[in-house]
DNA sequence: CGGCAATACC
DNA sequence: CGTAT
DNA sequence: GCCG
């Protein structure tokens, strides 16, 4: 069910006398050629915006359902995009005549279309209010992506802090009492949210107890309530008892929040010191679980008893950061490592001896240590607003593109599924098609990653994976995926965990999956997989459980396809609270 | 009662 | 073993 | 904490 546009124009094309409208200029015959011709027009912009825009064009991008390519001449574009918004100055560039017969968008339209891997409608990004309605007339949105199961309802979820009475997830296949969150529909906000936010806490805090299968059970069962497309009240009771995932106990509590309007042990430990502290202690990269009961057991309450605990050799806080510390030096921050051992503070003066004959004189970046993650604190806890992470993106592409043409790129983690603030950044990149010139992605982790550093725009590296000789079981396959996980900053902003996944041509569309999440919709994509197709899925892959045989998806449809899937548009795929 | 996602480093 | 994805 |  490959996407293809279904203009659903047919209502509006009304106005016969414009002339073909999402008609892609079919002038060079063929097929429909879906390639969308990209007009640019490059007054008012800087040469960075431009070189972005270009970079994200001219390697098209995402989809095989999105993809653009740059026109010299605005007579032939399909869309212009323009950060003008006067009559009189978009005129010195493009005869207004033919810009009433085209869309005339902002830049910004090109990034969030690329960003949600379709073609958005142009009406909240005319360049000039005085053509809007006629860009959106002569939009080339509304084909594709989330027509499949999400065509009847609007479905568009993001904005459903709607109304209880409404059709459950009608799309397609899709089942609110299935088992798997994978086959259900789940809102990054649902009607119940309140409950879920309560049941939150009491699994978090199962989390952090190390109580992890109870913790796994509130997930479930938060995945359930996700999904769960009627407002809870008594009479609905009967239904959700028979619910999948939810038993006496969570029936229980269910019960008590409607009578109470809450649920007591989740406001008993959202208020305790010690799962704040907990939580709190847990923000810091590399410190999880375990290692946070650990510091609290020492002691620690706040963020200052632990830099206290970690030795605090800073000098004092008069510094304030305004870090340039990290110019590039080309040292490498001798270890002391990652949090997960408890006391080690002490080993200070590590002494940086040359540690092998490595000829590489390349700059070394930063890694995590403990002090280095108490000094990212501030700046990782900050949330990504969605335009900043298309910031992040397009210059990314565009580094990316320097260092290999022809890469394409996609937003995935929570970002791709709607949410209006991320923790962090995720990109798969990778080549779409599996073509037989899908070459080398290989190595191209630690170049980007260089370059980067180079530039500045990465600090720190968290993790870099290595080009390891994978496996010996089934060979043929060299490294599927490539990791590097960053820490990022544009010029002058904040620090940001940015996670670049590159991927071969094969891995391509099941590391598009695996990483737009949620976690519990990855963790039910697996045991579907598993327990009810006899396939393995994960990020880097399908295989046949019976022969090993390697399944290769050719689109991100096909991917739920071959699992036997209805499909579920990543803004339904919040499984998680 | 066993199982609960799956891997890669540290 | 713990942490991160 | 719930399922098969």
């Amino acid at each position: 069910m490959s996407p293809r546009k279904r203009s659903r124009s047919s209502s509006i094309s009304s106005s016969d006398s414009q002339p073909r409208k999402r008609q892609r200029s079919s002038s060079d015959g063929s097929e429909p050629d879906k390639r969308l011709k990209v007009y640019i027009v490059q007054a008012k912009l800087s040469a960075d915006e431009v070189a972005s825009l270009y970079a994200l064009v001219d390697h098209h991008s995402v989809n095989e359902s999105l993809d653009f390519e740059l026109t010299p001449s605005p007579r032939d574009a399909d869309v212009i995009v323009t950060a003008v918004h006067m009559r009189k100055r978009l005129e010195r560039h493009i005869d207004w005549a033919l810009a009433k017969e085209k869309p005339i968008v902002t830049p910004d339209w090109l990034f969030n279309s690329v960003s949600a891997g379709e073609l958005l409608p142009c009406g909240k990004f005319a360049a000039l209010s005085e053509l809007h309605d006629e860009t959106v007339h002569n939009c080339p949105d509304g084909d594709d992506d989330s027509d499949t199961a999400a065509s009847s309802p609007p479905t568009d979820s993001l904005l459903h802090l709607r109304s209880p009475s409404q059709e459950p997830a009608a799309s397609a296949d899709l089942d609110w009492k299935s088992r798997y969150a994978c086959c259900r529909a789940s809102p990054l906000v649902c009607v119940n949210q309140h409950l879920v936010s309560r049941l939150a806490i009491i699994r978090r805090s199962r989390e952090l107890e190390d109580d992890k299968i109870s913790a796994l059970s509130y997930d479930h069962a938060i995945g359930m309530i996700k999904s769960y497309p009627y407002e809870l009240t008594e009479d609905r009771l009967n239904e959700v008892n028979s619910l999948p995932h939810i038993g006496p106990k969570m029936i229980s509590r269910i019960e008590e929040y409607l009578d109470n309007g809450d649920i007591e042990e989740a406001e008993t430990i959202a208020n305790s010191q010690r799962y704040q502290s907990l939580e709190a202690f847990t923000d810091l990269y590399g410190v999880g679980a375990t290692t946070a009961r650990k510091l609290y057991a020492a002691g620690c309450r706040t963020f200052e008893d632990v830099e206290r605990y970690y030795g605090v050799s800073y000098e004092d806080e008069a510094e304030e950061e305004a870090d340039l510390d990290d110019g590039l030096k080309t040292e490498e921050t001798d270890d002391l490592h990652l949090a997960s051992q408890h006391n080690d503070r002490a080993s200070q003066h590590n002494d940086r001896k040359p540690p092998r004959p490595l000829r590489f004189a390349k700059p070394k970046i930063p890694s995590i240590t403990p002090r280095v993650a108490l000094d990212l604190r501030d700046d990782l806890d900050q949330r990504i607003p969605r335009e900043e992470v298309q910031e992040i993106f397009a210059v990314i592409v565009r580094e990316l593109n320097a260092v290999r043409p022809g890469c394409v790129a996609t937003i995935v983690g929570g970002y791709r599924r709607g949410k209006s603030l991320s923790g962090d950044v995720d990109i798969v990149i990778g080549h779409p098609n599996l073509s037989p010139t899908g070459k080398q992605v290989k190595g191209l982790s630690s170049r980007l990653v260089e370059r980067l550093y180079e530039r500045g725009l990465v600090t720190h590296l968290m993790y870099l994976s290595g080009f390891h000789a994978p496996d010996v079981t089934r060979a043929a396959h060299w490294d599927a995926l490539e990791k590097a996980l960053t820490v990022f900053v544009l010029p002058g902003g904040v620090r940001r965990r940015v996670d670049l996944i590159f991927a071969a041509p094969e891995a391509y569309w099941t590391a598009v999956v695996g990483w737009t999440g949620s976690k519990t919709f990855e963790r039910d994509l697996r045991r579907w997989a598993a327990e009810q197709k006899e396939l393995k899925f994960d990020s880097t892959g399908l295989t046949r459980r019976s022969n090993g045989e390697l399944l290769v998806p050719t689109s991100e449809e096909d991917v739920f396809r071959l699992l036997g899937l209805g499909w579920v548009p990543p803004t339904l795929r919040n499984a998680d609270a």
